[in-house]
RNA sequence: GCCCCCAUCGUCUAGCCCGGCCUAGGACACCGGCCCUUCAAGCCGGUAACGCGGGUUCGAAUCCCGCUGGGGGCACCA
């Protein structure tokens, strides 16, 4: 058996998207389980839409991602070029094969002629197919449209191509397409650019492409494609087509349900192992009653057959979930990625600019160990932690109805002011001492302090353990804090 | 409209190919409880699914047919 040759051919026309990520990473998983190759393929043949800056953010996100790719445009290798533009004269040669071969014919029809033979068979109700009347000109004819100034489309021929068209998809089995339902669909445009069908075959093919994992869109295009192949007298690749992640709505994933792109995620502090573990997720359980999977263990177990058949719904708890699961982990294993999910969320909200100053950096850290296994995804730090990070404590309503109701409470705040104030060094054990301290001096339960202190220095009824808290405000800012929430209650009751 | 694909808890899925081991397993989410200065984490427990209708069979989530629902394709887009 050949070696497996796996690709992924993104179009530069935006960043990269979640399902094409996934769509990649099945590719490359599949070729990583074989000690195959993995290519990614640059399709810009539509150069209204398609940029150097979006390629170039692709490569970023798949780098991130940790999805390498062994020949591309940025690191070559024997199939080059691996830019669509850069091939046009491999597509025109067997463009040209094709005439030759009488599989394909030129085509004068103009769009407008097009567009009302379509507007005709809807009117009729009866499904669109091309004519085919260009199907058989003679040299004289084609002489006069050329003369009229046409310049003609390159068509496949595949309405009278005879036999059902057979594909065998890698996850669905044995899929038949009567070709009765296809038309000659054109593969290289008047201006002598080829379209996707066609392009695609041709890259696939001279760049040896053994297996195909695609988006289930291809499937109708398949049969298409096939005949192509045929008439080439080129084997086509093995295929499996995957459904589509859909959004929460069960529609297409949208922005409108969540983020789509592949930076978002990574801007939100996510860890691109829990992003990569959820994608085979969404696909199959390599194993009965586990979730976690290093990537190393889904290289080895990765099977094609095993794929799922529907598509599943992008389950952001679950990622969540999954991503909490990671950072615990990180948290005593590596906690400098913990920081750098939190730095990374931090530049996304405009927390931070630039380079972060080393004692930024300090801080930052202590802020993450103190909020520790509440740290779900980098964004969490500022969910969690903002009163770290900013000088405004803003309540929260149901903190101040709960906790600054009390009559007492701005006597109580007042007093652990005052003694916090006149403290030694103010750690967390000196924290402790003087809250129980007050506790026991008013004989009250310490919870009656606790909270309202909480609520003084973060705003919120629920974060870290409140002397850890103290410990890492310092002094300062605790006593301006505390005399800040007298004040506001005193402003307010 | 025509063609193609898909269908197990709210969600991701295991089981389906090779019918009985399935009174359908796990995970997320949700709801209780424990722990506790709150939250998170952790631990314990709970609610919750084979879309519907016909077959085949002693027996069907598993095989067959139909229906319904969802998705995709039918471009000089990819």
């Amino acid at each position: 058996m050949t070696s497996v040759r796996t690709r992924y051919a993104p179009s530069p026309t935006g960043y990269l998207h979640i399902g094409g990520a996934w769509m990649a990473f099945f590719n490359w998983l599949f070729a990583r389980s074989t000690r195959g190759t993995f290519v990614l393929r640059i399709e810009d043949t539509d150069p209204s839409r398609s940029t150097r800056e979006y390629e170039q953010a692709i490569f970023e996100d798949f780098r991130w991602l940790g999805i390498d790719w062994d020949e591309g445009p940025d690191v070559r290798g024997p199939y080059g070029p691996y830019r669509q533009t850069e091939r046009t004269a491999l597509y025109h040669r067997h463009a040209q094969e094709l005439l030759d071969r009488g599989a394909a014919y030129h085509c004068y029809c103009t769009p407008e002629e097009l567009a009302a033979e379509r507007k005709r068979a809807e009117a009729e109700r009866r499904p669109y197919r091309y004519s085919g009347r260009c199907r058989n000109l003679t040299p004289a004819q084609r002489a006069a449209f050329e003369a009229e100034g046409r310049k003609p489309t390159i068509r496949l021929r595949l309405t009278d191509y005879g036999e059902i068209i057979v594909v065998h998809d890698l996850v669905r089995g044995r899929v038949e397409f009567d070709p009765e339902h296809l038309d000659d669909y054109i593969i290289v445009r008047s201006d002598g650019t080829p379209l996707y069908n066609f392009a695609n075959v041709v890259d696939d093919h001279t760049m040896a492409i053994s297996h195909v994992i695609r988006g289930i869109e291809h499937l109708s295009n398949t049969p298409r494609q096939w005949v192509m192949y045929r008439a080439l007298g080129w084997t086509p690749p093995q295929v499996a087509h995957l459904s589509n992640i859909l959004g929460t709505d069960k529609k297409k994933l949208s922005k409108r349900t969540g983020d789509t792109a592949v930076r978002d995620y990574r801007r939100q502090g996510f860890l691109p192992e829990a992003l990569l573990n959820f994608f085979a997720l969404m696909a199959w359980y390599p194993e009965e009653n586990r979730e976690i999977y290093t990537i190393d263990e889904l290289i080895e177990k990765f099977r094609v057959e095993d794929l799922g058949k529907s598509s599943p719904i992008f389950d952001m708890a679950k990622l969540t979930w999954l991503n909490g699961v990671y950072m615990r982990d990180l948290l005593s294993r590596d906690p400098a990625r913990v920081v750098g999910a939190c730095v990374e969320s931090m530049r996304g909200v405009g927390l931070l600019d630039g380079p972060v100053a080393p004692d930024r950096l300090n801080y930052i850290r202590r802020v993450v160990e103190v909020l520790g296994e509440r740290i779900k995804v980098g964004r969490d730090i500022i969910t969690y932690g903002d009163f770290f990070l900013t000088d405004v404590v803003s309540y929260e309503a149901e903190a101040i109805q709960r906790y600054f109701a009390n009559p007492k409470t701005a006597e109580i705040l007042q007093d652990l002011a005052a003694r916090v104030a006149g403290a030694g060094e103010f750690t967390a054990g000196e924290a402790e001492r003087v809250i129980r301290t007050l506790a026991a001096d008013r004989s009250i339960h310490s919870r009656e302090i606790i909270h309202p202190a909480r609520v003084a220095l973060t705003g919120k009824t629920a974060g870290p353990g409140l002397f850890e808290l103290m410990e890492l405000l310092g002094k300062a800012r605790v006593v301006r804090r505390l005399e800040e929430a007298v004040t506001y209650i005193g402003r307010n009751s």
